[in-house]
DNA sequence: TTATTTTTTTAGCCTAATCTAAAAATATTC
DNA sequence: GAATATTTTTAGATTAGGCTAAAAAAATAA
């Protein structure tokens, strides 16, 4: 009855996505973009199905009951919120910032997503400001590229 | 040789914590603050020493090495910058803030770091910059209070 | 339709991280 | 300094999440 934890969180996501690339979801699917051997997919499935969150039978696909598609939707969210605002607001390589977000989106409440979602829009609103704030950053890249040169 | 998992990370920021508040480390202190029973503990810090993470004689108090402590600050670092921006700029209530920062210290690199305590700062210097930001979320609450009043 | 390939499932093992219960060591109190 | 209390350690169990190897089912090709 406690929490679900992240990586049962990242196959739900992952059935959502990959539903929305390809129809339906399969084991093959979700062990490739999660990176993990079919039998692992197979028994977080399992676990999923007992906690009334995903439906499967032997050999079919794979889908979500509302509850859990609620929940996947939730995490996709955050994942999404996160990853716009590490490449839009902080300039991370997108690369890098799909890791970080990957991490991050099971952390963080509703409350914490919108407000992050707001400061995202809040920037893209107002392009004086962003650009205020990129000044900032380069200004702060000088400062620490001058400083200290060479060796001692 | 692999990375150091999330929850031995918390083990040598928990040290670093006790020291700065009570000059040594004891396995109860951690015991208590990161909310586990002390033969947890113990196991902890005995993958930490096979690590050459941490210094401990039986029975005796736990140190970090210089590698220990390297890791160690660099995840307390990030736990207080990430723990200032929910706060101070998303204004996150400080409890919850603190749940959120200690999931998602494991997860960014120092390039995000930098540029999420820049961010904080950025705010923190240009009142007037932090007064529009309010004003955008204060907006956004009006209009979702307006929409949809009662049920259908 | 039979043979081959692919996918999924089962069975069994492993590691990380936790726990409880009890033993051992250390610290405190009388 | 002996008795008591606290702390730490050991021993052993549990759960989550991963793996490999092999069996079973389904899909594809001949």
């Amino acid at each position: 009855m406690g929490e679900l934890s992240s990586k049962l969180e990242d196959y739900l996501e992952a059935i959502l996505v990959v539903q929305q690339e390809k129809k339906v979801a399969r084991v093959k699917d979700l062990a490739e973009i999660l990176m993990v051997r079919p039998p692992t997919v197979n028994s977080a499935i399992k676990k999923l199905e007992r906690l009334g969150l995903v439906e499967h039978q032997n050999y079919g696909y794979i889908s979500l009951t509302p509850k859990g598609e609620e929940i996947a939707r939730c995490v996709y969210e955050r994942h999404k919120t996160l990853l716009d605002f590490l490449v839009r607001v902080l300039g991370v390589d997108p690369k890098k910032a799909l890791a970080q977000a990957c991490g991050m989106e099971h952390s963080i409440n509703e409350f914490t997503r919108k407000k992050i979602q707001a400061l995202s829009e809040f920037f893209a609103c107002k392009p004086e400001i962003l650009k205020l704030w990129h000044q900032f950053c380069d200004e702060r890249k000088k400062e620490n590229n001058s400083g200290g040169g060479g060796k001692s």
